[in-house]
DNA sequence: TAAAATTTTGACCATCTGGTAAATTAGAGC
DNA sequence: GCTCTAATTTACCAGATGGTCAAAATTTTA
């Protein structure tokens, strides 16, 4: 254990040594499940990434497929937590700037997070399968009735409300999987403030401009 | 060796064997990548898929890493190929439509490479930094320049042409990467030919319409 | 302060996996 | 047919890894 883990664990409550090292421990396997996937993450990285022995690790978490599910179920929360930006509202303008913004945000700040939730969707969710099933399928549903509302009261162009939905998720979720290939093509950096907004605002562009109903009309 | 490849390869010419028994285990081998990861495939489970004994991959790729880079470089060719699609043309849409077109064809058939791709790319690129350094490179900056000749002419809106590649790119490999979350979306059932077609067309009605100029302008 | 409960830690183990060795079989050239 | 090369196959090994255990240290409770 670290000098400075020592002193946090010294001066904390007893109660709140354990929940302080899940929290190091969670963020820790986030990181390096989001960099080697599963199979490529080994308890011994996490350990280290945490700083602590790996003997600790198993202590908090019984195996490493329970640690990587609660790492799963942190990101759907998170994943979650977006959506509800993107409200009912009679003005879908307003609603799906809301929505990308937000999700243009979890991609920059829980770039990890975003990964480990790609990978595991991308290998046929066998953890979270459950979660798509239940929670996603009917957000999903109550999001296409919403948007098929908009296009019968005649607020955005007909179209399939689910190709759009995935639209959505697809560009957005993008800017975190896909970060080291536009971070080379961005000259080895990452991208800055200005181009994270320029970027968000230009997707909101595109896609609000390709809804908006013939202007006159 | 199974019935089969013993009859197959007792016809074939010696010559024929080598190449055709590489296709086999890199067709084998895409397939577990893609379901799997790099470290979560075994050779062991490559060498079941293709019905080889596993020393016999061994034989034919020195080890997982060779074999596990010629699948990258595999896809990475089928993606350049497609890349060839969006030709220099003075009419955007036709441009923009075939490209789209070409990248989600690209997802529905060749779903397990643009998988591997995604993998490679999501951690690092740790075996193919330099393709995305080179080729990939050139090959964005060059449409971008295409595009911004386009938004010179007046012939789209001004938008940043970067950010629409990506969105491009990302909502057309959201097909193949999130293939099974979309299955599940869609009452478990893979798309159907229809689907595809709307989803395509759809994509393209979006983006275009959103670069499209103002009519009457 | 003593006992009880929780946390920390190093050593250890069974299993899995990439890779190898060597023997066997099949095919090509003469 | 005979020789040489290519391909196939079985058995095996060394290292890595998830997980365990029991002892030591620390904190809480009585």
């Amino acid at each position: 254990m670290s000098e400075m883990q020592k002193l946090l664990n010294s001066k904390a409550p007893k109660a709140q040594i354990r929940a302080e090292n899940e929290r190091v421990i969670l963020g820790a396997a986030e990181t390096i499940f989001a960099q080697h996937g599963f199979r490529g993450s080994t308890m011994q990285m996490i350990a280290d990434q945490a700083d602590l022995p790996k003997a600790n690790v198993h202590y908090y978490f019984d195996s490493k497929k329970e640690l990587y599910r609660r790492v799963v179920e942190q990101i759907f929360g998170i994943w979650l937590q977006a959506a509800d930006s993107f409200e009912q509202s009679d003005n879908p303008a307003e609603a799906l700037r809301r929505y990308i913004e937000q999700k243009m945000e979890i991609s920059r700040l829980r770039k990890n997070g975003s990964k480990v939730w790609a990978n595991e969707v991308m290998h046929g969710a066998p953890i979270i399968q459950d979660f798509l099933e239940t929670q996603l399928t009917d957000w999903t549903d109550g999001r296409i009735e919403m948007i098929q509302k908009w296009i019968d009261g005649g607020k955005i162009k007909p179209i399939n409300p689910r190709w759009l939905l995935y639209m959505i998720w697809a560009t957005t979720q993008h800017y975190a999987d896909f970060a080291h290939q536009i971070e080379t093509l961005n000259e080895a950096q990452p991208l800055s403030e200005k181009q994270w907004n320029d970027a968000t605002e230009t997707v909101f562009q595109i896609i609000w401009a390709g809804l908006e109903p013939k202007s006159g009309t």
